[in-house]
DNA sequence: AATGGGAATTGAATCGATTCAAAATTGGGC
DNA sequence: GCCCAATTTTGAATCGATTCAATTCCCATT
């Protein structure tokens, strides 16, 4: 038997005497093709040991992969650990389902690495995590000339999809919940303004920042607290990398100044929720000696202990619209932010006297 | 401009005025074109707007698609949700952004959907959670003639790679330590047995089991309770669906039997949190009521309160070793089972005399 | 026996690139 | 100027399927 490597469709067709074109038909269309020659090549094909049309030949003449890639430029693992990520994956993941499409997980862990992965991903659209590194998500998108569409984008921009939510007016919901209940002394846990800075920052690096969504977010902050008559220049600020050491390097920063904060601003849940186990290991009760409220509302953050108050996002509600829009490609991008709301749980309380 | 719809490799070329070849060189060996050419051909290429050559297209000729499948019977949330699950997961994307190789999520809703996504999914070859529905993934891998590994698949069988752990140690581990605590009234929270079904089991039902990872584990530790002079058949034994739900349901069952347990054997870490929580809901002190042990070692399980005794698999480990399998894909299958460990936290305790 | 029409099958073009042996060009040394 | 070797470029084959217009087959009618 000549046995190369693995049969192929014009092999068999060779075997059972038929075309090439009829067993294309068996595999694909078998109401087509007389039940006796459907039976024929489906023997041929067992003969020889084939499985079934080879999706790699198919793809190129039927052009749909049936896939959609999912980018960030994080590493893998992100998607993984992250709770929002996760959050969102599950909206995207649902409405895959319910589209018989698959996932393809594409990241970085390099710069040229990520080009790479997103020039080669065979997908037919995708969605982007835009918390850190939007600009180079899209450019390679733009340049695969495929649907794609800018999940978690901090800006305002219509020449490319989006779906999120509005970042300054979540924020002032959360900062203004603060000072409904009488704060005035506040500090900020915020997402990376920049590729991998950690570290305090002021008020002209907020304006530098690259990254939109803690900018935006930090404007809503700032925005009620300077008309509720804080000093917003001396509110203190941390970039954190949203993961455990550089939120406990930012409170042991902020814990340090002469004038301790009694409401604490965090910009992701994550970040909220790593900061709550900061302050009870170091025995400051929460909400009592301080306030913390979140930004996502993810599951994990109804769960902790107190339960976290947020600024809660239709999360999976995103993931969904995005798989949409990437399904069903409009002819003009599409815009579409997304009601936010404040959650109100057990991690804010007024001010001690 | 004649735009039909986007520009190929062979368009390029015709406006550049060189061959074919040339442009393909220029986009993936460059220095082997003269600068001069090389100029001249990325300008054609920007004039007619071609974003570089199209993987569908060289899929088909170079082979590889440098992407591996990760497939489950469960629906495409699965590897978002569920903690071993998701810790094995960073384990194989660790290894695959070291590798620079992408992840496809292959899964299921139905039958047929898994039969169409695994012979349609480009991949490379296929990691299989083999936790339900083995049979059916494997069979898929088999047609598909691609390099797979089964995970977290509870039989030996020598004509297929696997990667996983024993099973039957793993659980007499647990069952010895909670009777050398002193334990003798005992209750089972089981994985499923077969497809979807959740409800109370017996002896009988065990050894037909259908997945053998929940058939092996109990054999572990009926084993040793039997040799502890423990009438196993009084045990009682409850399916789950490894969610909060049936866990529920078990336990509800468990604690309306007359001889209440003082000591839970849970099949996966999952249970094992879910059952603290509903335990500590119903008033029932863990471990001073009742003693929980888990199985599996998800990070989870050391942050909860108290902090989970579980049999800890090295699950990252597990990842990283079958990622290396489909990439370096031996003549023969291999079978690799890992070290598991019996870790003792603060979830078991002497019952109470 | 001739006819018509629906069902089944064929054959060749096509998808978009990569590959590599062979041909063409370049440049250095004498 | 000429020759040879090294460097560039070309051209055609190939990867593995799908597609669809054209053809053949089959059978029921007249």
């Amino acid at each position: 038997m000549g046995e190369g490597k693995g049969a192929r469709l014009s092999d068999v067709a060779k075997a059972a005497g038929v075309s090439q074109g009829t067993v294309s038909n068996v595999f694909n269309r078998p109401q087509l093709v007389r039940a006796e020659v459907r039976e024929q090549v489906r023997m041929a094909a067992e003969r020889l040991g084939y499985g079934g049309p080879d999706p790699k030949g198919r793809l190129l003449r039927a052009g749909k992969v049936n896939a959609i890639g999912v980018a960030t430029s994080e590493p893998l693992g992100y998607f993984f650990e992250d709770p929002f990520a996760r959050t969102l994956m599950q909206g995207i993941t649902e409405a895959c389902d319910a589209n018989g499409t698959g996932i393809s997980l594409v990241s970085a862990i390099s710069e040229e690495a990520l080009a790479w992965n997103m020039h080669n991903a065979l997908v037919d659209g995708f969605i982007l995590f835009c918390l850190v590194g939007a600009d180079k998500l899209i450019a390679h998108s733009r340049e695969r000339k495929l649907p794609f569409v800018a999940l978690a984008f901090g800006e305002t921009d219509d020449s490319i999809s989006i779906i999120g939510i509005d970042n300054v007016a979540g924020a002032r919901l959360a900062a203004r919940h603060l000072v409904d209940l009488g704060h005035r002394r506040f500090a900020v846990l915020a997402l990376e303004f920049e590729d991998g800075r950690a570290g305090p920052a002021d008020l002209a690096d907020v304006e530098a920042a690259i990254y939109p969504a803690p900018r935006e977010r930090l404007r809503g902050y700032f925005e009620v607290l300077a008309n509720a008559g804080v000093d917003v220049a001396t509110v203190p600020i941390y970039n954190t990398l949203n993961e455990p050491e550089t939120v406990a390097a930012g409170l042991e920063h902020i814990f340090s100044l002469k004038e301790k904060p009694t409401a604490i601003l965090a910009q992701s849940d994550r970040i909220a929720l790593e900061a709550m186990t900061w302050l009870r290991r170091r025995g400051y009760a929460v909400p009592r000696d301080v306030s913390v409220v979140g930004f996502d509302g993810v599951p994990e953050a109804a769960l902790s202990e107190p339960p976290l108050t947020t600024i809660s996002q239709p999360i999976t509600e995103l993931g969904r619209r995005a798989v949409n829009a990437i399904l069903n490609p409009q002819a003009k991008p599409v815009q579409e932010y997304l009601e936010i709301e404040l959650s109100v749980r057990g991690s804010t309380a007024a001010p001690r006297s």
